[in-house]
DNA sequence: GTCTATACTTTGATAGAC
DNA sequence: GTCTATCAAAGTATAGAC
């Protein structure tokens, strides 16, 4: 049975997609609903404040990300596959969902952050975490370098999370190609030998 | 003799700052006004529009960037040397820069880039070309395993252009240990064995 | 749930005096 | 070069009928 788009939903996959193609505050609540056919007014019936609609967009962004991260940390298998089974995830992920992610990413940077955003920074920084802890089991057990878990994390989410940047699904690279290949590059660049 | 700065220069400095905190869109010409002590409407003695300021922002980074990326890629020196020198002065030139180059990367994404992006996101191409073809010089001289130029300059531009969500003066780390960490990852990663 | 109508605020930008 | 005064447009959000 397929489960029909409600009009939250649909609220939800609209917005995204116009704040990725004009940015968040580029776009008006009167794009929107003029994008679902409704009058600005109704979307209020959905949601408290357009902020609300961001926030709902990137913790649901949040969530899979953390979701699929943590599979992946919590798994028996040694650093090294870790690693590079978070890279080929992380990669995934993102370009499966390029609307949700490039907006979150875009929009998680700003400092106005206030209160609103404690949220998704905690998630932010609880991924991270775990990026981190994958490279410190590592070196550990010696087979990865003695880098800075923070430095060499950094490193890894700059390389996969600028993807949102330049990645479309009708380029010629196929996301499990650039994902081995990356997966391939950091590793060997932290690698004992 | 120490040049004083001109109102002008103080104008594009301002709103850099204020655009990286805020985010362009959400910083409005008053905000540019009053942390500059002068009216609103003065501002316009020295630019046309809003749009313009953020023109004359990116051009001015880009040129910084597109010098340093130049004078690393014409210089002598065997390819593994030229892509160290190019991490370690790009990473310097976004730390030391962080306002311009945070506001710059930031909007060059959107698409509504229409006709007056054109212009930075050209001098952007001609950058990446650069990278592009340090890589490619290191793999006809097997000294850099067959990777695609394309693939692995993204990698390592989005590893180097995410610092500068995340860095800060402040921090412990020295920009130089940063990017020679970074370098020496990049380099063990692509390089062949 | 969706509509009409509208309140209220903020925005980028201009005209013209000094 | 900087000011005062002002505009027209666009923005978010609410009230209340259906």
């Amino acid at each position: 049975m397929v489960q029909k788009e409600g009009t939250k939903e649909q609220l939800l996959r609209v917005s995204a997609e116009l704040f990725r193609k004009k940015g968040y505050r580029a776009t008006s609540m009167r794009d929107i609903s003029r994008a679902l056919g409704i009058k600005t007014s109704s979307i209020y019936y959905y949601i408290n404040s357009k902020e609300d609609l961001l926030r709902e967009i990137s913790v649901k962004t949040m969530n899979m990300l953390i979701k699929a991260g943590e599979k992946v940390a919590f798994s028996p298998s040694p650093p090294e596959q870790k690693l590079k089974q978070l890279v080929i995830s992380h990669v995934r992920l993102l370009c499966e969902n390029l609307d949700l992610f490039t907006v979150t990413l875009h929009e998680l940077t700003r400092t106005n952050a206030s209160s609103f955003w404690k949220e998704i920074v905690g998630m932010r920084d609880r991924y991270e975490t775990l990026v981190r802890g994958i490279i410190r089991n590592g070196k550990e057990s010696g087979v990865f370098r003695n880098v800075s878990e923070k430095m060499a994390g950094f490193a890894l989410l700059g390389m996969l999370n600028w993807i949102v940047r330049w990645y479309s699904p009708s380029g010629g690279k196929s996301i499990e190609d650039i994902a081995r290949l990356w997966a391939d590059i950091f590793l060997n660049g932290i690698k004992e030998r």
